[in-house]
DNA sequence: CTGTTGTGATAGCCATGAGTTATGGATGTC
DNA sequence: GACATCCATAACTCATGGCTATCACAACAG
């Protein structure tokens, strides 16, 4: 039914050599083993390829008819194992960055110019993935490094790099009474306490304390939300905000992704800025990840006062 | 180093189905057994073919890479087996017949449309043969059936229908006294008393029995012939003749292959005739050779009267 | 004619390969 | 929470592919 590749080598060299000694040395196996072989591939085949007269080794029609299909064959495969090496060498040099929203801020660019220029073959590739996974790919292998909101869940598995510290806003839809009283404020801003009552929109369970940390419920003193619904994505939380279904917190650097039409996003005094950081599998010691990340506590270093993170 | 085809076929089989249980059960293997052999594949390939997430089966970059190589691979094993059974076919339906000099005498047509009417997809190949192999090819495999003169050396290998029996002629050179003598006779003819002191072409010594025959051997009463030379062919007993390095005897029907320019050639009293069969090797019950050796025994029986070899 | 050389086939042995069944562990479903 | 699905692992069996040693035969040298 199926060939093995080795046999039609042995095939080709005993057509080329018609001598199954030297083809047995130029194959470096005994000259009984390739004759054993070349019986099998006959029983296979259902013919003789070879004549074996007394004094000579020729081909049969039929081994005639096979020779060139297995040169094919062998060539096909060493092609085949080409292209397999150069998938490797260029999975090898990409670098999967996985995000749940564009990081914005200027950080995308800075960090691939670091990347590429200790890097040149790297080709990083962006990745957007589901808010369900905090982790942004890391935690399935999607992604080799991601741009994460701390804290991450089963933070040990991970290593990462503070990039961007900001104070976190609340999104409201424009006619709420909230964005009255935020608009006298002096600041422009409300009161944590002002929004307790308020019904939520909250990440999908499956992320863990990250759901909480949007939803501040370390500001709560164990006072449950009201949760207004569940949201996966920046366009998702615009529609449920301007449909008045709930308020969302949201860092900073991402009201441009939902303030727009309806809605509005005003300052929070009471609760914790966010942080956003550069993440990889802690054992991943790849030099492309490894290179990423360093790129990435520099950029940190050089536009943010570095804080440690909560 | 190789591959084995069932490998691919395993590999291209999972592909298709990112599922292990489901491809092995179109495999007709258990499902480990699959399992094990794809892991061997990757760890040829030294690299993952599949990432097996918990909940599905994909294909890796390396994978997507291989999947059409494997593919290609699959289906030129498929063109060359194919090939091998056309070859096979071929081969089946051919019949090689050798032959020292042309048989002549209408022999081949005859026995050709015998033959196709019996087994319309022969194809018969006609094959010149040395001399120096009174069997013209039988011995060594190279025809499978062939004009042969008797008495045939090994005789019992072979068996064979007589397919013409012919008074035996003498090649002489134009100016050669016997000519002359010849000419004065009745009958055109010359004794063979008067042959046994001239030089004689010979067979090579390969010929065995036969070359004695073509001497006359049992004609002479133990009396040792002059060697003229010795011939492997119609065109170099021609040229012997002619230079005058000695007679040769042959058969009426090919007299014509040598007589021309100053060859001439006389009857011989005292000398058996000669026996020309279509032979085969005895063992040999393919059905062409069956059927050829059956029309070479039609036609002998529809243009001579058989009789029993010397 | 005899010993030597070259070549392929055969025999006997052993490690590995490729298959089996039984079972484990993780995930998703009712 | 019991059950089904699905891939991996373990332990075993038997065929396969390799080895060395040896034979059989032809060709050739002395």
């Amino acid at each position: 039914m199926d060939v093995h590749g080795r046999d039609l080598r042995y095939f080709a060299a005993v057509a080329e050599e018609l001598n199954f000694t030297r083809a047995a040395e130029r194959l470096f196996v005994s000259q009984p083993a390739l004759s054993k072989q070349i019986r099998m591939l006959e029983k296979q085949v259902g013919a003789d390829l070879f004549h074996r007269d007394r004094r000579a080794v020729r081909l049969t029609v039929v081994g005639k008819a096979l020779l060139p299909h297995a040169r094919g064959m062998l060539a096909a495969w060493e092609a085949a194992e080409a292209a397999v090496e150069e998938a490797k060498a260029a999975e090898l040099h990409t670098l999967v960055i996985g995000m749940s929203t564009s990081p914005g801020r200027g950080l995308l660019p800075a960090l691939r110019t670091r990347l590429v220029s200790r890097h040149p073959h790297a080709r990083p590739v962006l990745r957007q993935v589901n808010w369900a996974d905090p982790s942004a790919g890391l935690a399935d292998g999607s992604s080799d490094v991601a741009f994460v909101w701390l804290p991450l869940p089963d933070g040990d598995r991970y290593r990462y790099a503070v990039v961007a510290q900001e104070p976190r806003l609340v999104a409201l839809p424009q006619g709420h009474p909230l964005a009255a009283r935020a608009a006298a404020d002096s600041e422009g801003a409300v009161d944590f306490t002002d929004l307790l009552d308020e019904p939520f929109l909250a990440l999908p369970s499956e992320a863990g304390p990250l759901r909480d940390y949007w939803l501040a419920l370390d500001a709560r003193d164990d006072r449950a939300p009201r949760i207004g619904g569940v949201v996966g994505s920046a366009e998702e939380t615009h529609e449920a905000v301007a449909n008045g279904q709930g308020v969302a917190l949201l860092a900073t650097g991402n009201a441009s992704l939902v303030v727009r039409d309806e809605v509005i996003a005003v300052p929070v005094r009471g609760i914790s800025p966010s942080h956003l950081a550069v993440a990889a599998r802690r054992d991943d010691e790849r030099p492309l990840v490894v290179a990423y990340l360093a790129a990435a506590a520099m950029v940190a270093a050089g536009t943010a006062r570095t804080e440690p993170p909560p």
